[in-house]
DNA sequence: GTACGCCCTATCCGTTTGGATGTGACGATC
DNA sequence: GATCGTCACATCCAAACGGATAGGGCGTAC
């Protein structure tokens, strides 16, 4: 989509050698007033702020010239989640726009990718970076970090919250559960009785909240164990 | 890792306002001479070209001036999957090292990232996204197309050779035996008699060969399936 | 020592599954 | 019109499952 996005669909680009104009969006001040300070700084760009989506909307409605770029905090106040994204998207004068945030998860991040924004800037990203990603976005590309979206990926891989509660049967058994083996296929693997089985599977039922193998199954595979 | 490669790794950037010193390594010349030619046009970069990895190599060690960014073609001979990556990373005048590939899958785009290189660039890429990816690289920051990173992921989704063979009533039955119902819950769902699931599911057993629930509900979720 | 947690076994009981087999309706194919 | 595949429903039955309950052994922790 990055490539598609600039291509297909025609970003216009800011007349090389012109300012930038960006709006930043964000309730926190301190943000605002640091990243305004320090884009300044950093290259030619034009910044205006808004404190809410409110405030952000009605400076692209008045806009005398469209802005390049519009980032979005996830978290203001009137946001409601990804559809003050939408709004601001739906705008003439707003060409990208991007959401930033600190505490959005990467599903988050993909759907906003996916329903066409600029990119997604998590508040983590050094100022130097960000400045890097803004020009890019700016430029018509899609920006998100991608250690960010891969190191959330693995996140659910990376600690099994509930593979620590369960004692090694239960790990054996549920093993078993997953190739879709009955009870008495894993006692017989286990060289236990069936009895046994059949107790393990109901107490490790209760510690990952299954109601039934297929479900525990499942729930085994999603958490990535085995 | 975008972000913190260039924190914490500390690449070095091109000072500003200089020229970006860019190594090409392909073994098709076509695209060595047409992407030369345009990045150059595009912008104030510096072009060295390579037609293999060795060349590559030797262009490195004697360079009287480090490499902002070598991009090495990923099946070009002499490379050996991402054993040349590796060769060409270790050297101390390629600052930042990105693959380039028409063929390569989103695997290996991911390990290349993973390894440290600077970016992965399909060759599906516009011209116009891949001189702003590389001036994003050569910036220090890591790039690759979220588009291409993310099709990928789906793309085992794509085609479902087992899903071929199912009907539309067996479908719906197998999505509930992935959620880990009970025949009656999904007779419920589907407004149908329990007797009628049990005779899907029984079908759908024996289409996609499982043995039980659990199996038939494992089997949908490697596929990709729900 | 006592208590606790984990592990093993066992029995009982009601429900669910898996399988076989049969009926019938509908549409597409031949 | 006959045939085939899909869909729907039904009955019967054996097996497996899920839950409750109740033992005993065994190690660690208090």
């Amino acid at each position: 989509m990055l490539s598609s996005i600039s291509a297909l669909m025609g970003f216009a680009e800011p007349t090389s050698g012109q300012v930038m104009r960006i709006l930043i969006a964000d309730d926190h001040e301190l943000l605002r007033d640091t990243l305004n300070l320090y884009i300044s700084n950093e290259a030619d760009f034009e910044i205006d702020t808004a404190a809410d989506l409110d405030g952000a909307r009605a400076l692209v409605e008045g806009a005398e010239a469209p802005y390049d770029l519009v980032l979005l905090d996830f978290s203001m106040p009137g946001m409601n989640g990804l559809e003050g994204l939408r709004t601001i998207m739906e705008m003439a004068n707003a060409r990208r726009v991007a959401l930033i945030s600190g505490t959005a998860t990467r599903e988050v991040a993909e759907e906003a990718l996916a329903a066409g924004a600029a990119g997604f800037l998590p508040k983590t990203l050094p100022a130097k970076s960000l400045v890097n990603a803004i020009r890019f976005m700016a430029m018509g590309e899609q920006y998100a970090p991608l250690d960010f979206m891969r190191a959330a990926e693995e996140e659910a891989a990376a600690s099994h919250p509930l593979a620590e509660a369960l004692s090694l049967r239960e790990m054996q058994v549920l093993e078993g559960l997953t190739q879709g083996k009955s009870n008495k296929e894993i006692a017989r693997d286990l060289d236990l009785r069936e009895p046994t089985i059949k107790l393990h599977v109901k107490t490790l039922y209760r510690k990952i909240g299954a109601a039934n193998r297929t479900q525990a199954a499942m729930i085994a595979k999603e958490q990535g164990l085995f």
